[in-house]
RNA sequence: GCCCCUGUAGUUCAAUGGAUAGAACUGCGGACUUCUAAGCCGUCAAUGUUGGUUCGAUUCCAACCGGGGGCACCA
């Protein structure tokens, strides 16, 4: 048994001694955020004083009475105005890091989700239009909640959803038709759709062209089309697998709109008592009480729209991979649409909308205010980790890396992952250029960085003869650093229970904190019997750095 | 107008109902003949307003004020 569960469970019994009824599992046991404050603290003097007619104080007092002798732990003290702060034995933190060092693979997974299959969809760009930095921000928090599910034991494969049919194409096909252009070319396919969609907002003849090369698009009826078309898709897809190259994605699945179209509108079709007839078009109407909108799922032209897409998404979804959980990443601004999707879904599939979990990210804003790929005002991905990489390269090349090029791009990569997820999903981020080109500070460089300097020190102390690994009988006292990385596991768990990868990411900014500054005070290799047991802290530091930072989907590069 | 989200140092973000609200950037000031200065140390600086629940509220509830998104044929 852990020691966490056991401290709950002797604590349970001991305040059941003081006459409070209380099941282990709902005992209140915390790590402190103040680690001169324990390993572990407990408030539950203070929260059941009043039921006992007892000053906290003297309750913490007398539970602490009742405790009897605690495996692992060292020292318990009371602390006004009633907290117990456990602080645990040496042999039982060298003992976890030990753990680290020793099956480095299996450091920080937990069996949460254990055998259970997972399709995580994300990124979900669309063919025709730019990659802009909305679609980066998606790519980061979907690429690490599914690195966060596979360390809980779960089989996990990863989605992408594309736009391949759909007014954005028609305005970009109709700008080529029009103005020439190779629809082998992604950036021009990018521009294409910015000028369609203007004409189609300012010019009457432009719109009702492009609503007409739209039937064209779904029909397949014009072979000159189906040229410009086949020719823009295949750029775009082939643009964007080199993008997610880069950010180090592979998705197993690709599924697209062409697809889901046809088929999400055959089963709103066939389903006439959940959907209804309503000026020409197909409705759900959404419940009102639950704040439900009535919505649109085909329109009065007969065609599908995002919520009948989705629907048959979902169903596509389950027939190709038959899924235990769904998660979809999607922008904030359909969170009213998937409410009603979800609604809808539960009762066409109900076991499917139990099984879907929609996470939203906040919208990537600009100082001058919300980005618009229809206007033009984006930020595109390629060029933002462009920026960063030249940022990176001078210091790179007098860098130790053998390939500067490379950790350039891995510290762009990194810079601009950090940036997204540092802060929890759901919030706007403030798009700040400075900000996400800094390499320094509270960033992914500054993780990258401690990594490398930690795999620097144990090199260096292999080619010294120091002992790796915790000795028997190391009863060196522990430190802020071995403390904090005897953490790591359970920041995993909690992180993929809460499928927030910043939980993590914040934690391993204080980790690197913590040896940053505990590397700045003592020295490591200094030749005295310590210095093994200090190697192997630093090597359970550069093991957690190394895992954690996997897990955010940011590489670690072991020279920088 | 209705629904959802949101308001923390000058700025960008943290804080499972807990202890002195924590970082980073910026400003100011330092250390370094030592294993990587993308580093380290110090310092200035914040919970929108008013109530409520609680032993304890940035966190939960209500109202107000401010910001964002949505409110049927775009996604």
């Amino acid at each position: 048994m852990n020691i966490a569960d056991n401290l709950k469970q002797v604590l349970a019994r001991s305040l059941g001694e003081a006459g409070i009824k209380v099941s282990a599992e709902y005992v209140a046991l915390a790590r402190p955020k103040e680690l001169s404050h324990g390993d572990y603290a407990t408030g539950a003097a203070l929260q059941y004083s009043k039921q006992v007619g007892m000053p906290p104080a003297k309750l913490a007092e007398k539970i602490v009475a009742g405790l009897g002798t605690l495996n692992g732990v060292k020292r318990v003290e009371v602390v006004a105005p009633g907290f117990i702060n456990f602080h645990l034995t040496p042999d039982t933190i060298n003992n976890v890091l030990g753990e680290a060092i020793a099956n480095e693979e299996a450091w920080g997974r937990n069996d949460l989700q254990k055998d259970s299959r997972v399709m995580v969809e994300y990124t979900d760009p669309n063919p025709f239009k730019e990659f802009h930095i909305g679609h980066l921000m998606s790519n980061a928090i979907g690429e690490s909640i599914s690195r966060l599910v596979e360390y809980s034991g779960a089989e996990v494969k990863r989605a992408n959803y594309q736009g391949d049919v759909g007014p954005h194409v028609a305005k970009a096909i109709w700008s080529i038709q029009k103005h020439g252009g190779d629809a082998h070319d992604a950036n021009v396919l990018g521009k294409a759709y910015v000028d369609g969609s203007n004409a189609y907002e300012s010019d009457a003849e432009a719109k009702a062209q492009i609503d007409a090369l739209n039937g064209k698009i779904y029909d397949r009826s014009d072979p000159q089309v189906n040229a410009i078309y086949d020719a823009g898709c295949d750029a775009s897809l082939k643009h964007f697998e080199e993008i997610y190259k880069t950010l180090g994605t592979k998705f197993d699945y690709s599924f697209f709109e062409s697809e889901t179209a046809p088929f999400g509108k055959k089963i709103v079709e066939e389903h006439p008592e959940i959907f209804e007839k309503s000026d020409g078009a197909i409705v759900y109407k959404g419940d009102e009480k639950k704040g439900l909108h009535t919505r649109v799922f085909i329109n009065s032209k007969g065609l599908p729209t995002y919520e009948a897409k989705e629907l048959g998404l979902a169903k596509k979804k389950h027939d190709t991979y038959p899924y235990d959980k769904s998660i979809v990443i999607t922008g904030n601004e359909v969170n009213e649409y998937f409410r009603v999707l979800l609604d809808a879904m539960s009762k066409v599939y109900p076991d499917l909308a139990t099984k879907t979990v929609h996470i939203s990210h906040g919208m990537m804003r600009l100082s001058s205010g919300k980005m618009s790929s229809r206007t033009g005002d984006v930020i595109t991905g390629e060029s933002l980790i462009a920026e960063l990489k030249e940022r990176a390269t001078a210091r790179a090349s007098e860098s130790r890396a053998d390939d500067a090029e490379r950790l350039a791009e891995q510290i762009a990569v990194s810079a601009v992952k950090y940036q997204i997820l540092r802060q929890a999903s759901g919030k706007d981020i403030i798009f700040d250029r400075e900000r996400a080109l800094s390499l320094e500070g509270d960033s992914g460089p500054y993780l990258q960085y401690a990594h490398a300097r930690a795999y620097a020190v144990v090199e260096r102390a292999k080619s010294q003869g120091v002992t790796l690994g915790i000795q028997k009988g190391d009863t060196l006292e522990p430190n802020d650093v071995s403390r904090l990385v005897t953490r790591f596991p359970e920041v995993v768990l909690y992180a993929a229970e809460k499928l927030e990868p910043h939980l993590l990411a914040n934690y391993l900014i204080s980790l690197a904190g913590a040896f940053n500054s505990w590397y700045a005070q003592v020295h490591i290799l200094d030749g005295t019997k310590e210095a093994p047991h200090k190697v192997a802290i630093v090597n359970a530091v550069r093991a957690t750095l190394k895992n954690g930072l996997w897990l955010l989907g940011i590489s670690a590069p072991e020279k920088m």
